[in-house]
Parts: C-alpha cells; structure tokens; sequence
DNA sequence: CATGAATGAGTCTTCATTCAT
DNA sequence: TATGAATGAAGACTCATTCAT
C-alpha cells in the first residue's frame, strides 16, 4: 500500500534528524504523512463508488481513522477531492513536459511516449486519473468555487499543450498532414479516455483485458491516419 | 413512438364515437403526455446532476408537478431512469440496423453514416444518449436488478453489432485492413463517446463548439488509417 | 359475500316501489347498498392490516370503486373506522339483551348462551369483532373526537351490562358465589378476548384450531368455580 | 442486565487503572445508558401508539435527542422494536424458569407464584409486556425476517412451558383434574392478557383500579374450577 | 354522483459536519 | 491533536385528502 512507503519514508528522516529541534520537525512530517494517509485512502474510495456516493466514513475506515481527524487535514469533502486531483494533474503535468520537451525524439515517438505516459499514469494512479477526466462534468461544476475550478482547467489546457506543441512541430517539419494541432490533440486525449472509459466497464473477472491492444491499434491507426505520404 | 400512434387513432375513432369515448381518450392522452413530460424532465436533470444527485425534487419542480406526482407514472427513481434508457437504446438500434443492413452503400460510407447517426441520435436526444453510455458505471451496477442491467447490455452489444457487421465486410471485400473488427469497432465507438464528452465539457456559451467538426476529422482520419493501400 | 346479499335486497325493494316515485327511493337504496360495500370492505381491509397500515386505496381496490367515492360516503378514514364499529356494537347489543332478557333459562345457562352468542358473533363477523376489542386501545384515543369514543364506551358498557345482570341474578338466587358482578363481568368478558386473541394468533394453516375447545373448558371451569357447592 | 454486569466490572478496574482507563469505561457506560434511555423511551411510545403509528421522531422528541442519534444504535425501527421485545421476553423466562422449578412449592402455589411473576413483569415493564403479548399481531409478521420471528415465538413457547410442566405435575399427583395441561396454561395466558388490556383501557385518572383484585379473582376461580374433589 | 389524477405533508433513513472530551 | 457521538438537513417514497371533469 502506499501510505506504507511514505510512512516509512517519513520514520527514516525522523531518524536523521532526531533531537530538540527533531521533535517538531517528526511532528510535521507526521502529519505529512497522515495526511498523504488520507489522500490515498479517500482517492481510493471516490475511485471505487463516485463522489456522491463515497462517504466520509468510508475513507475513515480505510485510513482507519476517525472521522473527525479527516476535517482536521481537510475542509470538506469537496476540499479532499480537489487535493487529489490537483497533486495529480501537476505529477501529469511533469512528466508530459518532461516527454515533449525532449527534442531527440521524433515528433511521431514523442507523441507515442506521451500517450504511453498517460497510459502509465492511469495504470500507477488510476484514481487520480478517473478524477482528473472527470473533473469538468456536470456534477462537479457545483461543487468547487470558480477559482479551484479554474485551476484545474488551466492545468489541464498546460497539459494537452505538451500535446499540441508536439504535433504543430510535426506539421512544421512536414512530418504530418496540416491539421489543426489542437484539434488533433482533442482527437487524441478525448479518444483515448473513450476508450479507456469503455473497456474499463468491460473488464470483469476471468476475461481478457483489452485497454492496451486497443490503444495501441488506436495510436497506430491515428498516426497512420494523419501521416503524409 | 407510442403516443403517437394512439393520437392517430384517437382522431379516427372520436370521428365516429363523439362525447363518451372521447373523454376516455383524452384522459389518455394527457396521461401519455404527462409521462412524455416527465421523462424528458427527468432525463434533462440526469443529463445535468447525474443519477445520484438528481433529486425526485428537481425533476418535479422542473416538470412543475408534485413530488407524488411521478410515483404515479414510474416505481422508483431508478425505475425512471431505466425508462429513458431503454427506449432510447430500442430507438439507436433501429436506426443502426437500418443503415448497416443497406448494401448498397460502400462499407466506408456505412461506417459514416453509422458515426453521423449516433451523432445526430446524440444532437437529438442528448440526455438518453448520456445514460446509454454510462449504464456501465458502478454506481449503477447495483441499481438495477440483473435482468434490467441484462437487457441494457444485450441492446448495447447489438448496436454495437452493427458496426463489427460493416467493418468485417469491408475486410472482407479487401478495403480496410486485416484488423480485428470488434476491436475497430470499440474503437470507434468509444473514441466518439471521448471526444463528445472531452467538447462538451468545454462547451461554454459565446464560445464555439468544435464537436462536429472534431468528430469529422476523426473519422477521417481514422477511416484513412484503416483503409486498406 | 355479504355485499352481495344487501344489494339483491336493495334490488328488490325497488321493483316494489317503482313508478315515479321509484326512481329517488332506488337511489336511496343504491346508496344504501353502496355503503354497506364500503363499510364490509374496509372491515376487512381494517381487520386484516390494523388502522394504521390500511390504506384506503386498499378499501377502494376491494370494493372495486374509486378513493375519491369513498369520501363522497365517509368524511375521512377515522369516520370509516368509527361507522363500522357502531353498529357491530349494537348488533351484538341487541343479540345479548335478548338472551339476557330470556328469564325462562337459568342463570348458568344464560351466561353460557351468552358466551356463545359473543363467540358466533366473532366467528360471522370477525372484523367487527376485533374493531369492538381494540376500541379503546391508545391509539384509537387521539382518532376520534371525546364525542364519539364516549358513545363507544356506553355501548360497551351497555353490552357488559346484560353480563352482570344475569351473574347478579344468580348470585341473588344463591346459585352462584357472592362475588362482585361487575368483577365477574369483566373476567369472563376480558379472558374471553384474550383467548380468542391468543389462539387467533397460534392460527396457522394446516394446524388444528382449538379457539372453542379452549373457550368452552374455560367457561366449564369459570362456572364450575362460581358455582356455589 | 447487561449494563449492571459491565459497570460492576468498571468499578473494580477503575481502582486499578485510573486515568486512561477510565474514560473509555465512563464512555462505555453513558453509551449503554443512552441505549438504555432508546429503549425506554421506544418502548414507552411503541406502547402508547403501536409500532405502525409510532414515529422515530416520537421517540427522539420523547428522548430530547435528534433522530439520527438513535440510527446509531438501532439499525432500523424494526431493529429497535425487536431490541425492546427480545430482552424482555428473556428477563420474563427467568423469573418464570426459576419459579417453576422450585419444587418445594405445591403446584397450585407455583401457579399463583407463574401469574404473580407475570404481573410484577408487566407493573415493572409495563411496554415491554405489551409488545410480547401482541408480537405474533399480522402486522408484525412481516415486520422482521423469519429467523426473528422464530427467535421470539421459540421463547414464548419457553415461557408457557413452564406453566405447563406444574400444571401436568399437579394434574399427575392428582390435585388437579385431568385436562390438557397445555390447554390450561393457554386458558391462564390468554385470560390473564384479556383482563389486564380490559382493565387499561378502563383505567382514567380519578377512577379505582381493578386490575389486581380482578386478577386475582380470577386466578381464584380458575384454581377453584380446576381442582379435583 | 363517480372518478382517479394530483397534491404535499409526513415517514424512515443517510451522512457531512460539528464539538465536547 | 484525535476521537466518535450527536446533529439535522436532505432524500426517496407513501398515502389521506381534494377537486376538475
């Protein structure tokens, strides 16, 4: 589990730096770490039964805490959801920049490790993805004040960016047809939450999983689709 | 639709049976009416709140009815949710059917007009074609009773049936490539859903609307990527 | 059913009285007769769930008519109740004083023609039957206004009554104990109900039913200890 | 009772584990004694409205606590009813158990003892002994699942066994008559129930209360009839 | 008169949030 | 700081009663 790895991150600095000042500095890193406790815990939940249906109590149990100590770390629960989703969309952000800086690839590999990044992204952080696709729908417009949801668009326009500064590079080098770079970005990002969405609702005990071939056919048949020749 | 083949009928025979039957018969169409109203109401705060934070409430204000008013015309709440599904489904199958069955359209001109179908299915009748492609959430697994879910899902894979049917004839007769069609097929479809669902979410007023014009160059460039050169 | 007795009875009075003068007087008795239906249905309906649980969509469903007549005969649910339970009350008076005033049986008999006369009054008309008993069960005292529950008590003590007179008599004639009449009323009467109420209650399908055995050893054995020796 | 067993036990440790300890204990025993307070509370408005009609609202007003304090310790009204009805139903076998097989009593001193313990139950715990004495009642029998149901009607069977085991003792050293043992316990029960309910519901403010003395007349009777000469 | 659609107050139950300890 | 008992505002659903036809 996670909070495994960051409670046992957090007990080995507590051993460096031990002393007067230590027991203040153990103290934060404490509660760092519980706080990291909730996060996961309640990412996991709202991942398994929807915002609404999600209970505080629920994410108390899995933290095994109670249910007063989660509105110590967090205002409510929409304020727990957004600080999910927020850490999430920024981990995103770093490695998509990270991909589409990387001038030494060619525009077609870069758009393919970009797309492989999301993939490894849901597959590591599965919740936090389900959260950030979802974070403009209807339901959640009530629930977050202008100003957060504003923050969460504003990242998520950085990341299709990386995106869409790939592609009009590859139109530029005459590598790709002349499209609307943003346009094909949309494409890619819209088609591949479609077809996770879908083959996720598929995926069931004792059958085969799907979600990477089609992806991978996905990918393959776009490029080839916008390809000059 | 139902009522309005009753309608029709109701003109002919108040033509003969004036004054008595007619009461009955208006009563009876209200009563549809009535119902027709409710649904659309009901589908349009679904389409907005989602299935668990739509309240009974909202619909009725919306449809200017009582609360106890719906529990005249459907059991439950998820009752009436399954009642805008289901002959939503019943309605996307049969246009589908109608277009993939036509031969002589080449297969690539079947497999768009399949795509501006759904399209044109989802301009129409937006709030029905959200639930159809949520019916899988596992927020809603648990709200029906098996046999319901079954026949959502048989409906389902019938529709998408119908575009397996095209591809796999396109293979056939060497124009696309030597692809899995289900695996095409979910790719269409679920890309679609992505992209539908990535617009909208960006759809605001006074900006403009990139839905048509994204889900066109999708299926061009899909299409260009599967055709067989 | 019995409601179909009364309206054959209604049926035919009004050949009799037909003419000019038929058409009110049938009315009357259609209503009569409308009534009556009402108020042997929703004894049932009473008997069966209790007042609270009775709904009077139930009472109208069983008399195959609309809610809305049930109020054209009934101002509420309470005035229902109530009309049934009067005139079972005074059925059952009239029944017992006549016993009661019959000076040519002695005392003993008497008190066990009276017994039998509750008992077949039970079993031909049960729903009364249990509406008399439970008359004055709390909840029933915030149903009806003081009014009306105190003519409910005077018929009740009218009936008791007949009971007390022939005890009394047969303690005048030394026949039996010198024992408070009204005390030996209210056993016999009050461990009546509960035998009946306590093997109603082992009533099961496919069991043997022991409500008379059980009654009839329990007169032999309160007379048998009454009696003087 | 439970609580009396656990707070004698809180005593003893609170000497030895002040402090700490003795918080949880302190929290344990106002958390038994405000499901204590439910109960009574429950109890009392059950009795005084009948299930059907009884609200959780009553019953929270009654207990000046919200309502969804009693959701966390009843799982449901019916749960809150059956945590009432159990209980007593096990406080009554007791006492009844003991007296019974107190063999250095005549059987007819033991009876008189069996229905003395029955009325200091129901002086003492005046609702509890009227949801027993009306468990089986057709609304209830829906009320809980079978397994419940069962629960309850096994010890009621319980209860007056033990009226029969002395009545066939006395019935085989020939003080009594030879009747069907079970037949006279039911003959007791029963009488018993009918005459307290009579006797309530006759039972104002201002007016004597005839419940003892009717009571024991009729214990007197009943023994007078049941003898052998 | 009869109807039955419509109403809305009332019921059980859940759950985010607060607060005394 | 952590707890978890308590709260009360909703929400789904029921049903006695009314009223237009």
């Amino acid at each position: 589990m996670n909070w495994f790895i960051s409670s046992s991150f957090s007990w080995n600095r507590s051993l460096e730096f031990d002393g007067a000042m230590g027991v203040a500095e153990r103290k934060r890193l404490e509660k760092a770490a519980r706080r990291k406790l909730i996060l996961d815990c309640a990412s996991a939940v709202f991942h398994k039964k929807g915002f609404g249906d999600a209970t505080i109590e629920d994410i108390a149990e899995r933290a095994e805490i109670s249910k007063g100590t989660i509105y110590l770390y967090f205002k409510s629960k929409a304020d727990l959801y957004f600080s999910i989703t927020k850490p999430a969309l920024e981990n995103l952000s770093k490695r998509l920049k990270k991909i589409a800086g990387n001038k030494s690839d060619s525009p077609e590999a870069r758009i393919r490790k970009l797309m492989h990044a999301v993939y490894d992204f849901y597959l590591h952080d599965a919740d936090a993805y389900r959260l950030i696709t979802r974070y403009k729908a209807d339901e959640y417009q009530n629930l977050f004040p202008k100003d957060r949801l504003e923050i969460l668009s504003r990242m998520m326009r950085t990341n299709l960016g990386q995106m869409e500064i790939v592609i009009a590079e590859g139109i530029g080098k005459g590598l790709l047809r002349k499209l609307d770079p943003y346009l094909c970005t949309v494409m890619f990002w819209s088609a591949f939450v479609g077809i996770i969405q879908f083959q996720e609702s598929r995926l069931k005990p004792g059958k085969s999983d799907h979600r990477r071939a089609t992806l991978e056919q996905f990918i393959d048949t776009m490029l080839d689709g916008l390809t000059n020749r």
